[in-house]
DNA sequence: CTTGACCTTCCAGCGACTGGAAGCACTACA
DNA sequence: TGTAGTGCTTCCAGTCGCTGGAAGGTCAAG
């Protein structure tokens, strides 16, 4: 399939596709015409991109995942300790997603707008402290 | 506190927490002799920052995160809508960090060096299909 | 056979840092 | 009091990861 069709489907900008290609991410096929040709695996290594760059993944970090897919050849302990590293800094990152959500989540039930001018709220959006002491500040008592 | 100091508490470089500054996420004090002076509460926003950046957050996002700390006074209802939508995005990183997690997981019990060149591990990487399918590539059933 | 959408390459610019130079401020220690 | 060392300052340049735009080739439709 064209760019265009692989942009559609993966939700990333052809743009971007093709500098992912440039930086050797992926390497699709050439038609006669010249235009890059996607397969359905290409595709598929596009919406991880997608998903994994917009997580906070660095670029170099989604090749060694995505080198878990291309070289099937390399060492099975290889790649499970890539695949382990990268669980452990995903746990970390689901725990502050999580600790996030509650800040805000506690911020939209219980601010009325009469906040006081040093409401401590960002404590807990900076993660020290707990929720429910960052909470105290605006339950009004 | 000096600059050394807020970047050891908040876990961002000296460098960044300058670039911080200069396009107007935090406005330090200074000291007589010229320091930048860091209080607790900024300390407390560069946390923030660190940690909302590194989930993929973009600094124009940051700063509307951090404008619920800062603009006190203006409508309770920007706040809660600005949280809200902050919210949605967040649940969505959510289940797509615990989707990738999920793949790893199964990819770290499962594969032992034996794939096949086409194993479509891939695609529950990518988010598609769902888990216990791609599972079965590697189950040897 | 032209219009328009889509593709190509190339080059420039932007967002978000990051490194390094040149120089001032502070502490410590002879 | 001098001086070494560390940390701070500004400024400028470079890098990473895109992103926009120009100039031009390709293709399906009317």
């Amino acid at each position: 399939m064209n760019i265009g069709t692989a942009a559609e489907r993966s939700g990333l900008p052809a743009k971007t596709i093709r500098y992912y290609e440039e930086i050797g991410l992926l390497k699709p096929d050439r038609s006669d015409n010249g235009y890059r040709d996607y397969s359905a695996a290409d595709v598929h290594k596009l919406r991880f991109l997608q998903r994994s760059r917009s997580l906070g993944f660095s670029v170099e970090e989604c090749r060694q995942l995505l080198s878990l897919y291309d070289d099937q050849e390399r060492e099975s302990a290889d790649v499970k300790a890539i695949a382990q590293a990268k669980l452990a800094e995903i746990d970390r990152k689901l725990a502050e997603l999580a600790g996030l959500r509650d800040m805000l989540r506690h911020l939209v039930a219980n601010c009325h707008g009469d906040d006081r001018p040093d409401c401590p709220i960002i404590d807990g959006l900076s993660g020290e402290g707990d929720l429910r002491s960052a909470a105290a500040c605006h339950g009004k008592g």
